[in-house]
DNA sequence: CAAGTTTAGACAAACGTTTGTCTAATTGTC
DNA sequence: GACAATTAGACAAACGTTTGTCTAAACTTG
């Protein structure tokens, strides 16, 4: 009495709606009718109740699968990125999986490394397995293709019809990094740019030279870092600020790409004999975890990578319920003061 | 042409075998039957080669949520884990998920916070979305509640039938460990005991008990740290390091759960104004990413996380493949030793 | 009590595949 | 040239849903 119907020994098949309407002695389209409470369809409450009650019974669990057959939701979407095990993609994509788990959404977890072909032929996989959607996370979507489903960016490179970028507010990043070292009494700045591949490379930098500019710090090459290397190891970072000891211009700060590569620096820094912040400050960008704990912690402005996270994936399910979404979003960053910068020493 | 038969222009629908039949003038079991190379089928070499063409042009892609329903592979699994952004749970999907993608399965992740009521319906909803198998990482799966899928364990809690487990060999870490200090002259060490809800906490305190009685050394309750609160962050083991400061007893090591925790410990230590490793040597647990560039950089013992999550990776396709599997995988750990242990100083 | 209306639910098609069975046309054999 | 055997492919059922259409019985109204 207790076992679903026509269950055979050895292959549990889970319970589907046709074996409950065969228990029930009913249609399958009834049963379907009453647990999803479509509206205009007379049942008597008694009935409605026998039918609850079996399925609860059965632990009865439709089958998205099917119901994606018939152009419904497989409340399921996809979210692309570069890389995982890295602090700010997981940070991100946490922010994502918070959003989407508590929707009742589930996701598939894609990473590219940067590969154009795989980029390219993900979407179009993760369709045929059914997602709803896509979220993709510091990845270059080509132009050319229309993606076959609806899409939301964070921190996106390029702009796409319906697309929905979620960004930092880079200008007011570079004005809180260079205000906080401007206000220290800094005037000889190292800047770092970051690599190609990134997508916020060319805006953060962009943005940094307008505010460097406006408070009329200098920007010398010499006093330029360019990171190549594509790893998520602090040591990107080394040999470039290597070269800027060697090349004997003076400088107080480094203003750094993000925290891993501030570390770098610091190290880097401390191994030539140059106390942080005594010496030198360094400022870092993204505060991921690491930060708060690292020897001297690190000054950096905050991304408040969640909050992208989650604020690119609610988006995402308002495009798909058919609302409107705006096509950028910008979020705002903070200055967050911890060990590794300070006033600029007298001379 | 060059478009689709029966192509609408506001929704681009995928096209789909029933389509592409119609577009070649076939029934749509030819074109099937010729698309997955099904033998015992008699169907002439030009016929092939039109269908084969048909399908590139039309860049068909199989519709793996109808086939499924025919009882095929969705070529996806579920992977269960405790938290997203933390760097052990990273690393360990991060191998997962490298060797699933390799071979073309695709992977929902899923993130649970040690709740129990998730954990048990979240293997429902995955199978209910079409997924092959799971892979559980440091999950407490309940033992009454059979799974309904292949399932693969990293860091298991239980034994269940049928599920393969990926674990640590404890033994020969605790004994890494245990030598590298004994052997640097360490004798009164501090021993850190993990959380309840961590699935390695019972298993390595065990074997630490059981190498520190082998070589001698006295395990002290003042000098036992237990660690309680579920975070992320290094203040875990603040409180813990504390009272060991204030009990007077003197030790000379402190032998930590895991990275995360030592560095706490570093910090409450340098709080203190006792020097690691000059007054104090802190071992770590792990070896992520973050402990090589701590200061100072951590001596560890080096679980191969991305290994576990690759091993588990493949075992579980074999388990789909119909392959046998053995119940309990061991890998090795390793010593790495960095700058945070030195000889214990003459006195 | 006849006609109309409501109630309660069945039936069938559709979604995109796979696969077992069937058939018509062609080829081969004696 | 009759028969069998092969070839080339169609047909239909099935997987688990959703949903538009249909029907039989029960109830209402005059």
């Amino acid at each position: 009495m207790t076992k679903p119907p026509s269950s055979s020994l050895h292959a549990p098949r889970r319970t589907s709606l046709k074996m409950l309407a065969e228990y029930l002695g009913l249609s399958p389209s009834t049963v379907s009718f009453v647990l999803n409470d479509v509206p205009g369809r007379s049942i008597p409450e008694s009935t409605r109740k026998r039918i609850k009650e079996a399925a609860a019974k059965f632990n009865y669990q439709p089958s998205m699968i099917a119901r994606t057959l018939q152009g419904k939701r497989m409340q399921a979407v996809g979210v692309l990125l570069p890389e995982l095990g890295d602090g700010y993609h997981a940070q991100v994509i946490s922010g994502v999986g918070d959003l989407l788990m508590h929707e009742g959404f589930f996701y598939f977890t894609v990473h590219h490394r940067h590969k154009k072909d795989l980029v390219s032929t993900y979407p179009e996989l993760l369709r045929s397995r059914g997602v709803d959607g896509i979220v993709a996370i510091d990845t270059h979507l080509s132009e050319d293709k229309p993606l076959p489903l609806p899409t939301v960016l964070v921190a996106g490179h390029t702009e796409l019809p319906d697309v929905t970028n979620v960004v930092l507010n880079h200008k007011l990043a570079a004005e809180l990094a260079l205000r906080h070292l401007y206000e220290l009494g800094h005037r000889r700045i190292a800047f770092m740019q970051g690599q190609p591949f990134s997508s916020d490379t060319d805006n953060r930098w962009a943005a940094t030279m307008e505010v460097a500019r406006e408070l009329g710090i200098p920007v010398h090459d010499e006093l330029t870092i360019h990171l190549h290397k594509d790893s998520l190891s602090p040591e990107i970072s080394y040999p470039g600020i290597r070269r800027l000891i060697s090349n004997k211009r003076r400088f107080t700060a480094v203003l750094c790409f993000n925290d891993i590569s501030a570390m770098g620096s610091v190290r880097a820094l401390h191994e030539a004999g140059i106390r942080v912040p005594e010496d030198v400050s360094v400022l870092g960008f993204d505060d991921i975890q690491s930060a708060q704990f690292h020897v001297p912690s690190l000054t950096t402005i905050r991304q408040p990578l969640q909050k992208m996270g989650r604020t690119a994936a609610r988006i995402l399910l308002k495009k798909l319920a058919n609302e409107t979404t705006p096509d950028l979003v910008q979020v705002e960053p903070e200055l967050i003061v911890r060990e590794s910068t300070a006033r600029v020493a007298k001379r």
